[in-house]
DNA sequence: CTGAAAGCGCTTACAG
DNA sequence: CTGAAAGCGCTTACAG
């Protein structure tokens, strides 16, 4: 019974409508060239038997699969989840199918381009902020199907991206804007194999937007973890143990810019009384957390992207390959702000009173304060006349 | 070029190596009945041609798809992103291939199972936090493969799934215990149309530890929203809006909890002084947050499904459904605390004072205080006498 | 151990 | 408009 649904063939639906398999081709896949009268007789043939095609036997004849494969670093961060999204809509909507590829380590991935894992079983491939190697992309282009890239380009292939490294100047020139000199930058670990191009983009305008104002780097004051809360804590505890101490810090993403919030509050350091921060990207928490930061739209970054793919897998070689660009813009919300004019919570000589000396954590002034949710120990108020 | 390589059939391994398309597929298939000197040859032959099966010929000759699918109703939200990551990782790591659907409102959802969309193109299905309607499940034993579930049970269907009802019973009585009697429950939309399993238990769970407890249930102590950060928020604002107030909050889900949080300090309630919050699942923010809740191992079920899914799919018939349980156990934070035993900070009976009078929202003894990141407005501090 | 042959279920020129 | 036939690239009994 069931066994007999799921195995519902084509010549069993001629035999009921007393035509041709080739006719029930033809008629299923609107080619045309059949009669309104036997179509219909296939019609009701195919649905009273159950009827869909077996995508195998389809595959073989035609050596289209009527799939795609989505590539990525990451499943669970936000950026990769929220792209899916929007890629699993679009290719759903085509009728195709998604096939999905967890891609790790560097050694994982040699394996995953040059074995033909891939090879034969797609239409199309969309490759997730991955940066390449040769090998790889000789690889990919070997596969002769659709490459799509989002975060970076590569050529033959389509790609959609953002302006990192603009936004990132965008970002520390809006730091540069409110006063700030000592802008620190805590970014993804530069010497991790996969060193994704995101990343290397997003450091590279940090740098470029200092140099345009004539500020210079001090690598005091970059440090580095992983794109993730935890990750821009450590980054951030990194630079306050060091001797020169930032008046604001620019995060490479809001999960490391939240990880900055934390490791701020948890000193008793006020933003953005003492210290300013920016992100990267607009993730959720940023709205939550009010945080400045840069938007993106990913999930449309996905669709966009799916559809072309779409369209240069269902029609091979008649799509030329494209260089999509989405926009970002600046979100000020209120962990930037002027910085102070008297020099007083974060002295670029800080020395060893550092940590101890409970006077320079407090400023007078603080309307629009932040204070953590969880690490601010509640303490006896100064007077504004303490400071001066 | 390209194309050749990628083309490379078993037939043109079969005349390089000098012996027959059968002996070819028989070696590398690893099925014996072949001398080691010709398997040699044929090593060498399929190697340096870079032949690979083609997965449509070899998917129609057996039958079998070498594929699993994985459907969703949610992909970007925390829970389902990292299941799918344990899934993909087991189902990777068998050589299987994954493919992912969304599905989005019950509309969607007929469509899905009762049209042929799975059919013939898998080997087993996964399907996550769903709760399916009986011709639901029909079509999906039509599909005469194995079929797995998280978060519910079906007959015949593998599952995997915490007891909702269980845990969800122990958040109430955390609270219960520490002397709270007006506990309100934030939850997910009991009305709407897919109704998910775990909301279902979840709220049963808080209405039985209340009845266990002898606490009546009172109506004006739960609303719902979305399984999100606003909903939390919303579904607060809804409660403070009536006249029945409650001293502890339980939210179906981390992210309510959070937008508990912060309806909660936007009116400057204190957590836990005013009001006590438990969430559910131990969100990655619920650690941010200093959130008591309920700690599942969401990947870890994700592998252990997909373990017994890949068993299933490659060993048809031979492996017995089975019903598998994943533990849980309450995290203690700092977001319950006991009850205050003078009753200030929320009377039963508020009234119209409720969010005029400023005396009331503010506690004396505010240590372990946790304060809002961004909505609380730094007011002036009141004596400890001012209330008594 | 080895090979020839049939068959998996479709599509696609090719004849009618 | 319609049908018979070949072919897509494998696997799998079936003979040798």
């Amino acid at each position: 019974m069931g066994r007999g649904l799921v195995k519902t063939t084509i010549k069993e639906v001629a035999g009921m409508a007393g035509v041709s398999p080739s006719s029930v081709s033809r008629s299923l896949r609107g080619v045309g060239g059949v009669s309104t009268s036997t179509e219909e007789r296939i019609r009701e043939a195919a649905e009273q038997l159950g009827y869909s095609v077996s995508p195998a036997a389809y595959r073989l004849a035609t050596g289209r699969t009527g799939t795609l494969a989505i590539v990525m670093p990451y499943l669970t961060r936000w950026f990769f989840a929220e792209l899916l999204g929007g890629v699993e809509q679009v290719v759903r909507e085509a009728g195709l199918d998604l096939l999905l590829y967890h891609v790790g380590d560097s050694e994982m991935r040699q394996s995953y381009f040059s074995s033909g894992l891939l090879r034969k079983r797609v239409d199309g491939v969309l490759l997730v902020t991955l940066a390449l190697t040769e090998p790889e992309v000789d690889a990919l282009r070997g596969l002769d199907v659709p490459v799509c890239m989002v975060g970076s380009r590569v050529d033959g292939f389509s790609s959609i991206r953002i302006d990192d490294a603009g936004s990132a100047s965008t970002a520390v020139q809006h730091l540069i804007n409110l006063g700030h000199q000592r802008i620190a930058m805590i970014s993804g670990d530069p010497n991790e194999p996969e060193h994704f191009t995101t990343e290397l983009q997003r450091r590279a305008g940090y740098r470029a937007a200092l140099k345009a104002a004539d500020i210079p780097i001090d690598p005091l004051l970059e440090a580095h973890g992983t794109f993730t809360i935890e990750g821009g804590d450590e980054a951030t505890v990194e630079l306050l143990s060091r001797r020169s101490l930032p008046t604001a810090i620019y995060a490479e993403c809001d999960e490391m810019a939240v990880g900055a919030l934390r490791a701020l509050r948890r000193v008793g350091l006020r933003v953005p009384a003492d210290v300013s921060v920016v992100g990267f990207d607009d993730h959720p928490m940023a709205q939550y957390f009010d945080l400045t930061t840069i938007r993106q739209d990913v999930h449309d970054q996905g669709r966009q992207i799916a559809r072309h793919m779409v369209d240069a897998a269902v029609r091979p070689g008649e799509v030329t390959p494209v260089s999509l660009h989405a926009p970002t813009r600046l979100v000020m919300r209120a962990t930037t702000a002027v910085l102070a004019t008297e020099p007083r919570a974060v002295p670029a000589h800080a020395g060893s009173g550092y940590a101890g000396d409970d006077n320079w954590l407090f400023d007078p002034t603080d309307a629009g304060q932040l204070v953590s949710p969880v690490y601010t120990k509640r303490k006896e108020r100064h007077s504004s006349e303490a400071h001066n």
